[in-house]
Formats: C-alpha cells, sequence, structure tokens
RNA sequence: GGGCUAGUGGCGGAAUGGCAGACGCGAGCGACUUAAAAUCGCUUGAGGAAACUCGUGUGGGUUCGACUCCCACCUGGCCCACCA
C-alpha cells in the first residue's frame, strides 16, 4: 500500500510499519485462536460489557466507529483487570427503512436487511474489537422473534397486555396508516403530500404504567443523574386529588365528571369547568342550541397536527357547551366549555379551571371574560383579581374558603384539603403520571407478528406456545401506497381459533421494535438456546450488564422500556433481578458541520477510506483523540488533517521499539538515568490507567504521547539506556497501556520484543508511588497571586526553610523590598503566596 | 415556556480553587534532498525591542488566589413541551 504519510524504512534490517498488513494478520490469528469469545465456564470474575446494537441500515459510519471503538476500549481494559469479559454484538433488523427498500425498490425486506448485515459485520471486524461473534444476535431471524412474541403471551397472561383505541396517523388518499417518521413538519405524508389526521384504531398496550412507582425507585444501580432525571421528568408522577363534580345533561340525566388536581387547597376558586374536545361526555352535555358551535370546535380540533395542538405560546381557544356543574364547595354554578388545552390522555380528560392560581386557566378566563376569584392572597401586598394580569402560584395565604382561610400556602394544608374532601365523600387522594400504556402495534409488515387470532365465536385468543413463532411471510408484495401486506396475505391471515378450532383471523399488525431491543440483552448469554427465550443458569451468571454504553436520547425509550421488561420478568419469577444494568454511560454524538449524520441526509462519513490509508488502530486513537468519550465532536473538513498525528505517533512508538531491539538485553547504564525512566514510567501508569478507567481516553492518549516523547528524548541522549531492563520494562509499559486503543501495532510490537503470548491478556502494570517521586519539585511564587519566580526545591524541604529559601530568591526579595509580608501562603509541593 | 449542558489560541482540545493554553493539528523558519514528499530540529494566545502588560462569552461577587465556586445576563446544543 502507498500513502504519502508512510515513513520509509531508514533502516533495511528493521520491521517496517504496515498497518493493514499487521491488522489483518492478528484479526485472523485472533479469531482462530476464539481470543473474542468469553467462554461460559471460566474462572475468571464476570464483565458484561454491553453497547446498544446497531440497526443495520447498510453502512458503518464514523459514528459507529467512534461508539464502538470507545466500548471496546473498556472491554479491552477490563479483559486486562483480570475479568472474563463479555462483548457482544447483534442487529436490530426489524423495523421501517427495510420496509421502505422493499417498497421503492422491490427488494424483499429480509433480503435487504441480511444483505446490509453481513456488509456491516464485515466492516465492523476491521476495527479488531473484541466483539464476540458466537453470541451474535438478529431480531429479525425466526429463532429470536419466536421469544418477541412468547414475551409477548407472558404479559399478555398477566394482564399487562390489553387492547384498547388510540389515535394513529391515517393518510385518507394512501387510504394507509403512517408512522410518525412519514409524517412530515407540515403534517402531511411523506409520499403524496395529502394533509394527514388523527383516525381511532384498536391497538396493542403494555401497562408500563403499573410499574411506574417501581421505575422510579432505580435500585443498586450507577446511572448518571441527567438520565434518571429525564425518566423521572418522562414518568411524571404527580401527587394530588380526585374530585366528583356532578352535571345535568340536556337529557336531564345527571352525570359524573371526575377530575384530577394537584391543588386541591384551590377548589374554591373554581369559576368554570373545562372538558377535552375528545370527552366522551360532550355529547350529553351539549345544549342543543351549542351544537354546531361545539362540532365545529371538535372538527377543527382533530383536524389539527401534534405541532400546532402542542404549541404553547398560541391563544387559548374553546367553547361554551351549554351545560353547569355545581360547585360542592361553594354550591355555584360553574360553566362548562371544551378546550384543546385539556388533554384526553392525562387525569380523567377534565378539570376544574382556577384562574386565578392557574397560568393557563387565567389566559383561558381572560380570553372569554370569565370570572377569577381568588382563594390565596399575598403575605406582603394586595391583589385584586380585576388588576392581575397573570395567575398567582405558590404564595401567599388562604381566603375566600370558608373554615380553611389563613392557611399558608404549603403541603400540610393540602392534606387538610384532601382530609376534608375525603371525608365528604367528594373524592380522595390520587397520584397520576404522565407516562402512558406503551402503544406496541404497528401497522407494519417487516415487525415481529403479533401471536394473536381473532374468532367470531370465542372472540381475542392468544396463540398457544407450542404453535409459536408465527411466522412472517418472506415473500410478500407491497401495494403503492405502502399499506402492510400481511393483510391480504390469506395464507397468513386465515387460521383456526385456538379454542374452538373454527375458523379465525390472525392480528395483522406487527410489534414495535422497541420490543426486540427490550430484552436483547439476555439473549446474548445463551444465544443458541432453543428451550425458551434464555437459559436460566447462563442469566445467573452473566446478568446483570455491568457496563451498558449507548447514546442519551434512548433515555426515555428503550431504557425505560428494557427496565419495564425485565421488572415484569423478575415478577413472573423468570429473573432474579430487577435491574437490566447496572451501570451506563452515553458516549456523545459525532456530527457533521453541527447536524446529525445519517444515511438518509447523505452526510455519512465513511471509515473504510481512513482505515485502508492509516490502519485501524490510527483511526480508533484518532477518534478516542478528538475529545472526552461522552461530547461527541464536530466532523468538520479539516478534522480529518488531524488523524496524521495519531499515525505519527505511532509510527514513532513502532520506532522507538524496533530501535531498540537492536540493542543487547542486559547492558548497564548509570543509576540515576534508571531512577528517571522508572520515574516517567511509573507517573504514566498513574495517569494513563486513572484516564482510562474514567473513559478519559483523550488524555490517556496525551499522556502516552508525552511518555513516548520522553523517552525518545532519553533515548537519544543516553542511547545505551536502551539495553536495560527499565528501558525494558518502560517500552512493555507503552505498549501494555496502548493496548486497548490500539490493539494491533502493540501486539505486534509485543511479539517483536520478544514476548510468546498475548499483550491482550497482560495484567494491567502497577503504579509505585516510590518509584515515581520526584527529588526535586517546582514551586510557584507568587505576590499577592500574580506568578513572579519558580524555584526547584528538594522534595522534602520543611515549609520553615521553604519560605526563607523563597524569600532570599534575588527576584523575589527585589519585589517584596524590605516590606513585611501580611501572609504567607504556602501549598506543599506546589506554590508559595506571598500577601503584600 | 421548563429542564439539562456547554462557551478557553487559526482548529480539536488540556487544566483535585494554585504556572491558562498540556497533547495534537495547522502555520512559519531551519536541517536533509538536485527538488519535492517523508523525517528530524526550533518557533507559534495578543501587545511589546525588552522589562512587563493584557487574556478562558458579558457584568458583578466570594477568595491570598477563579477557566474552575456563587448571582445575573448573552449565545449555542440536547431533551421535554398546555400533564391540571
Amino acid at each position: 500500500m502507498d500513502t504519502q504519510i508512510k515513513p520509509e524504512a531508514n533502516r533495511a534490517e528493521k520491521p517496517v510499519y504496515r498497518p493493514t498488513d499487521i491488522e489483518s494478520k492478528w484479526q485472523k490469528i485472533w479469531e482462530e485462536a476464539g481470543a473474542n469469545h468469553a467462554p461460559d465456564d471460566d474462572s475468571r470474575p464476570k464483565f458484561y460489557n454491553l453497547v446498544m446494537f446497531p440497526y443495520p441500515s447498510g453502512d458503518l459510519h464514523i459514528g459507529h466507529w467512534y461508539n464502538y471503538t470507545g466500548v471496546d476500549v473498556f472491554g479491552r481494559l477490563m479483559r486486562m483487570k483480570g475479568y472474563n469479559v463479555m462483548q457482544p454484538l447483534g442487529f436490530d433488523a426489524f423495523g421501517l427503512p427495510a420496509e421502505n427498500a422493499a417498497i421503492k425498490r422491490g427488494v424483499q425486506a429480509r433480503k435487504w436487511t441480511l444483505s446490509n448485515i453481513a456488509k456491516m459485520r464485515s466492516q465492523l471486524k476491521t476495527m479488531g474489537g473484541i466483539w464476540d461473534w458466537q453470541r451474535e444476535v438478529i431480531t429479525c431471524n425466526p429463532d429470536y422473534y419466536k421469544w418477541t412474541e412468547w414475551f409477548f403471551l407472558k404479559l399478555y397472561e398477566k394482564g399487562l397486555a390489553y387492547r384498547a383505541k388510540a389515535p394513529v396517523n391515517w393518510c385518507p388518499s394512501c387510504q394507509t396508516v403512517l408512522a410518525n417518521e412519514q409524517v412530515l413538519a407540515d403534517g402531511t405524508c411523506e409520499r403524496c403530500s395529502t394533509l394527514v389526521y388523527k383516525r381511532d384504531l384498536e391497538q396493542w398496550f403494555f401497562r408500563i404504567t403499573a410499574y411506574a412507582d417501581r421505575l422510579l425507585e432505580y435500585k443498586d444501580v450507577s446511572w448518571p443523574e441527567k438520565t434518571m432525571l429525564m425518566q423521572r421528568n418522562w414518568i411524571g408522577r404527580s401527587e394530588g386529588a380526585r374530585v366528583n363534580f356532578k352535571a345535568t345533561g340536556w337529557d336531564s340525566q345527571e352525570y359524573d365528571l371526575p377530575i384530577f388536581t394537584t391543588r386541591p387547597d384551590t377548589v374554591y376558586g373554581i369559576t368554570f369547568f373545562v372538558l377535552a374536545p375528545e370527552h366522551p361526555l360532550v355529547e350529553k352535555l351539549t345544549t342543543p342550541d351549542k351544537q354546531a358551535e361545539v362540532n365545529a370546535y371538535i372538527e377543527k380540533a382533530r383536524g389539527e397536527t401534534d405541532i400546532e395542538r402542542q404549541s404553547t405560546d398560541r391563544e387559548k381557544s374553546g367553547v361554551f357547551i351549554g351545560s353547569y356543574v355545581i360547585s360542592p364547595f361553594t354550591g355555584e354554578k360553574v360553566p362548562i366549555w371544551i378546550s384543546d388545552y385539556v388533554l384526553m390522555g392525562y387525569g380523567t380528560g377534565a378539570i376544574m379551571a382556577v384562574p386565578a392560581h392557574d397560568q393557563r386557566d387565567f389566559e383561558f378566563a381572560r380570553k372569554f371574560n370569565l370570572p377569577i376569584r381568588l382563594v390565596y392572597m399575598p403575605d406582603d401586598r394586595d391583589l385584586s383579581e380585576d388588576s392581575m394580569n397573570e395567575a398567582l402560584v405558590h404564595e401567599g395565604h388562604v381566603v375566600n374558603s370558608g373554615a380553611f382561610n389563613g392557611l399558608p400556602d404549603n403541603q400540610e394544608t393540602v392534606k387538610q384539603f384532601i382530609d376534608h374532601i375525603e371525608h365528604e365523600g367528594l373524592g380522595n387522594a390520587e397520584v397520576n403520571y404522565r407516562v402512558r400504556d406503551w402503544l406496541i402495534s404497528r401497522q407494519r409488515y417487516w415487525g415481529a407478528p403479533i401471536p394473536m387470532v381473532y374468532c367470531d365465536i370465542d372472540g381475542i385468543q392468544p396463540v398457544p406456545e407450542e404453535q409459536l413463532p408465527v411466522l412472517l411471510p418472506e415473500e410478500v408484495e407491497f401495494k403503492p401506497t405502502g399499506e402492510s401486506p400481511l393483510k391480504y396475505i390469506p395464507e397468513f391471515v386465515n387460521t383456526t381459533c385456538p379454542k374452538c378450532g373454527g375458523p379465525a383471523r390472525r392480528e395483522t399488525d406487527t410489534m414495535d421494535t422497541f420490543m426486540c431491543s427490550s430484552w436483547y440483552f439476555l439473549r446474548y448469554c445463551s444465544p443458541l438456546f432453543d428451550g425458551g427465550a434464555f437459559e436460566p443458569n447462563l442469566i445467573k451468571k452473566w446478568m446483570p450488564v455491568d457496563q451498558y454504553t449507548g447514546g442519551a436520547e434512548h433515555a426515555t425509550m428503550h431504557l425505560l422500556y428494557a427496565r419495564f421488561f425485565t421488572m415484569a420478568l423478575h415478577d413472573m419469577g423468570y429473573l432474579n433481578f430487577e435491574e437490566p444494568f447496572t451501570r451506563l454511560f452515553h458516549q456523545g454524538t459525532i456530527l457533521r458541520d453541527s447536524k446529525k449524520m445519517s444515511k438518509s441526509k447523505g452526510n455519512v462519513v465513511a471509515p473504510d477510506v481512513l482505515v485502508n490509508q492509516y490502519g485501524a488502530d490510527a483511526v480508533r486513537a484518532f477518534l478516542m483523540f478528538l475529545g472526552p468519550f461522552d461530547k461527541g465532536g464536530n466532523w468538520t473538513d479539516t478534522t480529518e488533517m488531524q488523524i496524521g498525528g495519531i499515525y505519527r505517533f505511532l509510527s514513532r512508538v513502532w520506532a522507538l521499539v524496533t530501535d531498540t531491539v537492536a540493542f543487547d538485553k542486559g547492558g548497564s547504564v548509570d543509576s540515576k538515568i534508571e531512577a528517571a525512566v522508572r520515574r516517567l514510567q511509573h507517573k504514566t501508569i498513574r495517569r494513563v490507567l486513572q484516564d482510562l478507567e474514567s473513559w478519559q481516553f483523550n488524555t490517556a492518549l496525551s499522556g502516552l504521547m508525552e511518555y513516548n516523547n520522553g523517552l525518545i528524548k532519553m533515548a537519544q541522549d543516553t542511547p545505551a539506556v536502551q539495553a536495560s531492563v527499565a528501558w525494558r520494562e518502560a517500552l512493555d509499559t507503552m505498549l501494555v497501556l496502548l493496548a486497548p486503543l490500539s490493539p494491533h501495532i502493540t501486539e505486534e510490537l509485543w511479539q517483536i520484543t520478544g514476548h510468546e503470548t498475548s499483550i491482550h491478556i497482560e495484567t494491567l502494570p502497577i503504579y509505585d508511588a516510590a518509584l515515581a517521586a520526584d527529588d526535586l519539585v517546582t514551586l510557584v511564587v507568587q505576590i499577592n497571586g500574580k506568578l513572579r519566580e519558580r524555584i526547584d526545591i528538594p522534595a522534602d524541604m520543611g515549609e520553615e526553610e521553604v519560605k526563607q529559601t523563597v524569600l532570599s530568591a534575588p527576584k523575589i526579595a527585589a519585589a517584596v523590598s524590605g516590606a513585611t509580608p501580611k501572609k504567607i501562603i504556602y501549598v506543599p509541593g506546589k506554590l508559595v503566596n506571598i500577601v503584600l
């Protein structure tokens, strides 16, 4: 291979650094030796090092490399620390892109997916990671999705799966359901530009809300605070009360209208009542004279896109529907309105409006000239309903509330109101969650089938376990609209009822791919096991995952679903732990010109060219050198130029080590020089190990570069040092510390320097503080906090003597010029600050 | 609107409250070469001949001492977004 960067060999007898040759050589040797496989029977302690598996889009880009290199560096480090490291990889293989390829290019989804996997697997192998390919898991294979279906049945048995109506994106022109990704920002269909609207469909849900409180616990896990906070906000636990109101419909019947509020202490402030436009009682409570207006409003709300409806800063809208509720607290008639700021999906879809103390209600009241009544008054000033221009939230003391007047705004007051509500039989304390049940139905072809059948006689019936898997047909034809072809395959749809044996229809929806990724980490433990989803003893051996690494964007979806799954399986007795991932780390994202890389945007950076030119070792180290691993980076046109620096570094390591080999071992060298070598060696061990263990790969590398530069300098100054034992050990240290980052060159040099076993099973060097200690330390001398001088002093000099030495230094003495210092600050080994 | 996070040379970035700019890229000069590339050496925050002065988004504060801690603001990124 010819590149302009590569140095010529300056001596014929020395081996030349040819990265690609070395890399393919060692990758082959490692693979044949099974070096990357984590055996199930092994006496070392286990370490399960997991990375979020990729979607097989077809091309491995530099972002994948970044992510997987960091994980591999950490895995290799743990292996060198003596762990039996299991580091598997697989493919999250169901999903929309395969279906789009099938529609647009007429290639079968399965074929497309598997050829992408083959390509990505071979690309991945070039990075020289310790991926345990014997454990590979592909979620679209029947031996995997059989168990995805099985989990569905188990959740169904436990009452955690249920069917309900939910809105989907419906394109009236294509006559099909669209995924959120297929709806453009302006609310139109990506295929035909028709306006998409919401339509209710019967779909399957998982009752994740039943686990909301448990999901807030985080038992025995060490996760980033940020991620837990995101999940907590997502789950959104709110304590409050349910209060029952009653209203009379135009049919003279009385209807219950419960509401949920977090502010039961403001019930006396209610001046109107609002229902979500979709609320089922709207029809009964709308008086005939309001019918037309109300219907028009509901129509309008339905036609709005999510983006429109969710925008906070739009003006409030709504319609009075003609009926009233009676406030059980004040006995007043309170008008009922509908408005889209009340959501059917949260609480009861109805609220009591207290405009004086809720900003949204306040805006609504002002817009429609509805009354406002203060039930809290600030302690330090007067406020009037007419002049206030925003709601008063959490301030002051209770007023206008009968026996409660005078109470302060606090939890105790809220509790007294709830007690009162419960005592009067008007309602009860209640906790609500923002999180909704998990909708897993997808009106898509390329996913795991939902193992359910519909019988005219027996209704909904689960497919019996022994009939699993419900196989997904592989040769299918798509309608031009992109509709799921499953509906039109009679052999798939028509089946028999497991209960009565009569004719029945299969469910044609498939499962959300998050379902597949909610348990893949369990499958890695026994990927070939066919007696169940996993082999219980191997689960006990490997789980929970010790280290999980992946993007922060999965905080509220995948990471929550996987925890829910694990907890549900624990409760069914399949697992003896509740949290799947003990430690979590989010790597940063590599952007291209400040934008996310994606195949669809066409802005991906391919690693292949760089790997061919500089070798995988250089690309790995280069990516890790860009910055802190959790920060990611912005890839611009000049970024690539930096790889030359890493390549030079590796070449210099190569030259340093191969130069030494020419020297005879066992020569003697001045003990002072030997001590200097040891000092540099042990200082490096300390900082580099510390950095590697805390994922600071960029500073670990700069530490190694400084080490390399230091050793080169020593060899130049005193060539004889290269014959010493200390020198050989110093080079061993260099190679061992560099091995996790650049595994091939270090393995090659390890062999060249006469070692007979792989460098990657070496144990890490141990830091010796005594060897690292300096005789002299450089002391910084400041006057009034400003740097004035640097003085070398013996490391063991006492404080008084240090101060005297400093004060008698000519520059300092001149600056002080006879004045008496007010104070002298002494930080041992670091600095002296003289305050004048 | 809320939450989180970041802001340091021409660039990527480094600094348990203690020498700002480590390490690397790029650039400049030099050596080697007929020449170029590669390699090696030196220089490289700004101003200044130098002594020295200024300098980590802006403005305050705490401290002997602040890139680092506190307050306010400005700008970017990410997540959530009318959740009663």
